[in-house]
DNA sequence: TCCTTTCTTTAACGATCGCTACAGAACAAT
DNA sequence: ATTGTTCTGTAGCGATCGTTAAAGAAAGGA
């Protein structure tokens, strides 16, 4: 019954997701997403509302694509300590990858923001506090399965790895090889705690039911 | 012989640093810089040139004040090791300062750049690989002195340290507080190598002499 | 074929960007 | 007091910002 829009809004998508993902959220001009996108503006606003919206759908289309890895690593390993190393490991892997813009989006793309888009900042920074609890999450059911101990700070510890997660991804923006980060995460794995007190990085099995005091 | 300038220079670059390390460079406008350094724009370009080589200048200043600790206790500890600790800790207490802008200028202030200040970015990833090279110089010296194994790896510790050192400047702009950043300080120093292998964690003083095969 | 609808394109909106011409004000030397 | 120099404030430069009005173009239903 109406004229039917002449270009795929997935692929536009695509596209403009790894504009902001290659200059973030403010430094990315509506001009420069147009270029990218093969459209002309209105086209872009009828399509996406607007730039903002545009970015947060950009957002959304990343953590089902480039960044699902992570909620994938959490959700499929057995134990919080092979979830947390996978999550590592393929981060290095992701963040080096030359098939698309080095980093992380959701840790790069709204770091310098003036008041009119703090927002946006907000948004991210609710992301990245989620990513750092799935990691707590994972982290707490080690410790209640007694591959931990019962008083191990598993707040720290999540902070600790989403600290090296973003370390990660600043360095891969700074031109780190695959293999530079994945030494940054071995590294970091060395830092997991001992099972039992005494016992230097052998993971001796389940010796307490879950919930031990 | 002529009229003198009516403001503090050191005072207004000091009030433009701040602003630049809150909202980085191109996200702070000449309007908010001259809002905060309390002169009008001609005072700004006649005094420091135009805002690319004021931003310049606040980095110099930065480098020279807040970002002075990591130059000292690189230069001041025994050790290598107790170097790269003491960067770690001081990192914790700066990065989640109440009275300054949270993170490191360094890190943070040129994240998000368009084509036109790509060589501010550049500016900055420079200094941080110069900071980079200054933690390996420190790690390598613990090497010729027979502190670590002859065959470690010191570009991939300087590495991971500049990681951490990343992470936590990016957790502190999400809130993180100084014992948080002080927790991941912490437990990035239990990835420090073994003195020998085999003798887990315990320093045993210097077996060899320089330069050990 | 005409109408309706929604797309596309061109062009431009007001606001802000970094930056500066210009004129007046303040100081030092004369 | 006059002159010369450099500051300061106002006001505005051309360019770009995010966004949209207006008109032509393409599709389906009548």
């Amino acid at each position: 019954m109406a004229r039917q829009r002449a270009f795929d809004r997935e692929v536009a998508l695509e596209r403009a997701l790894l504009t902001f993902w290659r200059h973030g959220y403010e430094a990315t001009s509506v001009a420069e997403l147009t270029a990218a996108m093969g459209i002309r503006p209105p086209s872009l606003y009828a399509a996406f509302g607007d730039k903002r919206r545009l970015f947060e759908e950009a957002v959304r289309r990343y953590q089902e694509t480039y960044g699902a890895f992570t909620s994938r690593a959490l959700a499929e390993e057995p134990t919080g300590r092979a979830a947390v190393e996978r999550v590592l490991r393929e981060s290095a892997a992701e963040y080096a990858s030359d098939s698309h813009p080095a980093g992380c989006l959701i840790i790069t793309a709204a770091v310098n923001c003036g008041p009119e888009s703090a927002e946006v900042q907000g948004l991210l920074r609710e992301f990245r506090e989620a990513a750092k609890a799935a990691l707590k999450e994972r982290i707490d059911g080690d410790v209640a399965a007694g591959r931990l101990p019962a008083d191990t700070d598993t707040a720290g510890l999540a902070t600790f790895y989403a600290a090296v997660i973003q370390g990660m991804s600043t360095q891969s923006r700074d031109g780190a090889s695959h293999a530079a980060l994945l030494h940054i995460a071995e590294l970091a794995m060395s830092a997991w705690p001992a099972s039992r007190s005494g016992s230097q990085g052998l993971d001796r099995g389940v010796l307490r039911g879950d919930l031990g005091a």
